[in-house]
Order: structure tokens, then C-alpha cells, then sequence
DNA sequence: TTACAAACCAAGCGCTTGCTTGGTATTGTC
DNA sequence: GACAATACCAAGCAAGCGCTTGGTTTGTAA
């Protein structure tokens, strides 16, 4: 299960927007507007002039400016749930699944979703309430995935600290390296892996 | 030199405003509505109603919106480096000084200037261009503190990975604090604190 | 070819926004 | 007590905002 066949499950259930179609290039550009802008300077006339058509004509696609939001939001934690289950399921021990989720964060984040994300971090706020709870509902199965793992290596005393705080922390750095990470800096993701994996206090196999 | 006479230094040199003044309370009031609806959200009315005056007269102390946000982030960074800066010096090892680099950052976030550094964490897009280079070489002044003492510690052996990363991903882990700890929720700073030391692979003494 | 829905345009409405203006209290100074 | 300078108010302007409306084009299928 590789990750385009993910996401093209994903589409054929009708859970996020197919990209080629115009309502996900409209996503698409929404996500890049709100990352490099924010939510509330992005126009709606902004968001029609990317994708080539006229403001008015946004309305026909989602009812209100707050939908494009929360949609670009709901889709992406959708797909990257997904993207992390797969991860899990394919790392047999705990340690590998903990380097595998690591690893496919710092893939969404810094990757193809990387504007969305980015949008998941900073723009939270101009969510309205009731959208807000649902998006909270999606990243509790997110988030359950990490804890059970982290809860896992705690118990075999690998993690000395409180799993939660761990997982709190983790959100924090790796959200963080979207404001500093370029690809093109000399340090590969992988590396980048390898020194969060190192800087986490986790005890290696053979001490 | 206690916080309080630090505070009451930079008042008296102009860097900072006093915050029993007009002008200091105005820009507390602008942070904590900056936090909870955002830069954007909030109206030079909601401004001017949270200090009791006319939206009109906000203008005859700053001269745009912006300035206020501006003002807002540069007093924080003075102060908050200032607070560094005397936590480093108050510490005799490097060891000792990294700790009190964290306490005291977990303390500028989740404290008396919590609002205003989720705000330089949140708001800085809604910076013009100017006003940012200059909250950026301000930063550069607070951050030389932390690559000072991370740099010791990677000489000595006692932290393996890469300082500027290691910077990063506590900068990113410790603002993230800002979205979950709550002090009253049974963990104290000073625990915050061990957990994060812990978590951070600096080797302990006797090993 | 006809029928119909989906996708889009052109125009603009009603409201909110940051900010200005002209004038009035309030305060400090000699 | 004269006189600025400072701090504020009341009113409103011009621009930009999200969104609506009525009508036209495009795609699809019988």
C-alpha cells in the first residue's frame, strides 16, 4: 500500500477532493494563499484569481470562506492519518513504528501537504466553534496513534518520560521545522529523523 | 537583579513601556486580544473598548494598527532577553545555564508575557516588511544566548547533536507549550523543565 | 436535437474596516 | 493664571470585504 493508492482510496470514499479536479487544485491553492498570507488577509478574490475564475463564482463550489478552510484542514488530517496508519502497520517493533511516525510527520509537514499543514498549525483560530470541535474529533485518531506507540515504549521502559509530554513536545518541534526546514539546506529528512530519534532520550537496544 | 528591577531598568531607558501607563496597558490588552481572536480579527475598536476610549484616539498614540502589533513583539524581546541574559549569567555551569535557559523560556511563555509570546509565535506574517527584518534582528540577540550555551555543551561532548537543530526543535517543542500547559493541571514549570532536560539527550555528569 | 444540471460571469449590495478630521477637555509648567 | 502640549471625543469617509443575484455558457446523456 504505497502512498498514491492511499489517496486514491481516499478519493474513491469520497474523503478528500481528488487534485486534478477543480475543486482540489482549488484546495490546493487555498492552502498556499492561507500559509503564506493567513486565513483572513487571503481575499476571496484572492482564492478565484489563483484558480482562474471569478470571485462570485467560489460560492458555487462552498458556501461560505470558512468552508474552503475547514475543508483544506479536515482533507489533510484525513490523508495523513491515513499516510500514519500505514506507517505503523508496516515497522514491526515499537521502536520502528515510533522512527516510522517521526519520519512520515516531517514527511507531511515539510512534503506535498506541507502548505496545508502549515495552515493546520497557524490558522486554527479562524475556524469557526463547530468546525473546530470536528477537527478536533479527526486529530483525536491522529493523535491515538502516536500515544499508543510512545504508551508502548514507556511500558518497556525505553521512554523514561510521560508519554503525553512527549507526544507535546514532539508536535511542537516537528511543527516548528516548518519555519526553518529547506530541503536544499544539506540535511536530507532522513538525517533529520535521525537527529530527533537521537535527541529523544530513547534508550537504543543495546544499553 | 530580580525581574522586577529588570523590568524597571528598561522602563527607565524607554525600551520598554511602563505597564501602569497608558500606552503599556493598551499594548497587554492588545496582546491578549492579539492571542485570542488573532491580529487580523481584532478591530482597532475592540482595541480602543478594551482600554475605555474612542477607536479614533488609539491613533494619537500609534500611528497605524500595525505599529501596535509591532510594539507589542519588540517589548517582549527586549524584555524576555534581557530576562535571559540574567539567567544566564545567575548560573555558574553550562549545564546549569541551559536549564536556566529553559525555565526561563517556559516561564516568558506560559507566564506574566505568555500573550504576547504566542503572539510573536502566531501574528509575525502580519508584520510589514521592515517592521519584521527589525523584530528578526532582535531575535538574532536573544537567540546568539541559547547557541552560546548549546555550543559549550556540544564542545564538551556532553550534547551530541547539532546546536542550530537542537535550538529549533526546543524553540518549536517549548511555544508549542503555549496550545496545552496549563499550571494548573498538576505539573509545575520546574517539572516541565526536568522532563525537557531529560528528554534532551544532554548527557549527566557522572557519565 | 433536445433537455437539464453544473459551472461560471458581470455587477453590485450592504457592511465593516483602518484611519482622518476638527474640535474639546485635561494636564503640566513657569 | 496664562499657555502650550497632551489626551481624548464625535462623526464620518473611502476602500475593501464576503457574499448574492440574475443570467449565460459548457458538459452530458437520451
Amino acid at each position: 500500500m504505497n502512498q498514491d493508492s492511499i489517496l486514491r482510496s481516499l478519493v474513491a470514499d469520497n474523503l478528500v477532493s481528488d487534485p486534478s479536479g477543480a475543486r482540489g487544485r482549488l484546495l490546493r491553492e487555498a492552502a498556499r494563499l492561507f500559509r503564506d498570507k493567513g486565513y483572513e488577509r487571503t481575499t476571496v478574490r484572492d482564492l478565484a484569481a489563483a484558480v482562474g475564475i471569478q470571485s462570485g463564482s467560489l460560492f458555487h463550489h462552498f458556501r461560505t470562506k470558512e468552508e474552503i478552510l475547514k475543508a483544506v484542514m479536515v482533507e489533510t488530517i484525513r490523508l495523513n492519518t491515513a499516510l500514519m496508519q500505514a506507517a505503523v502497520e508496516s515497522a514491526d517493533s515499537s521502536r520502528e513504528k515510533l522512527r516510522a511516525l517521526i519520519r512520515a510527520e516531517l514527511e507531511s509537514i515539510n512534503g506535498q501537504t506541507g502548505e496545508a499543514m502549515a495552515v493546520l498549525v497557524f490558522e486554527w483560530r479562524s475556524l469557526s466553534e463547530e468546525s473546530r470541535a470536528y477537527v478536533l474529533e479527526l486529530r483525536d485518531i491522529y493523535e491515538q496513534l502516536w500515544l499508543d506507540v510512545l504508551g508502548a515504549l514507556h511500558r518497556d521502559g525505553v521512554l523514561a518520560a510521560d508519554p503525553f509530554v512527549v507526544r507535546r513536545m514532539l508536535t511542537g518541534a516537528l511543527s516548528w521545522t516548518v519555519t526553518w526546514y529547506r530541503p536544499d539546506g544539506g540535511l536530507t529528512l532522513d538525517d533529520l529523523t535521525d537527529q530527533v530519534v537521537a535527541m529523544m532520550g530513547v534508550k537504543g537496544p543495546g544499553t
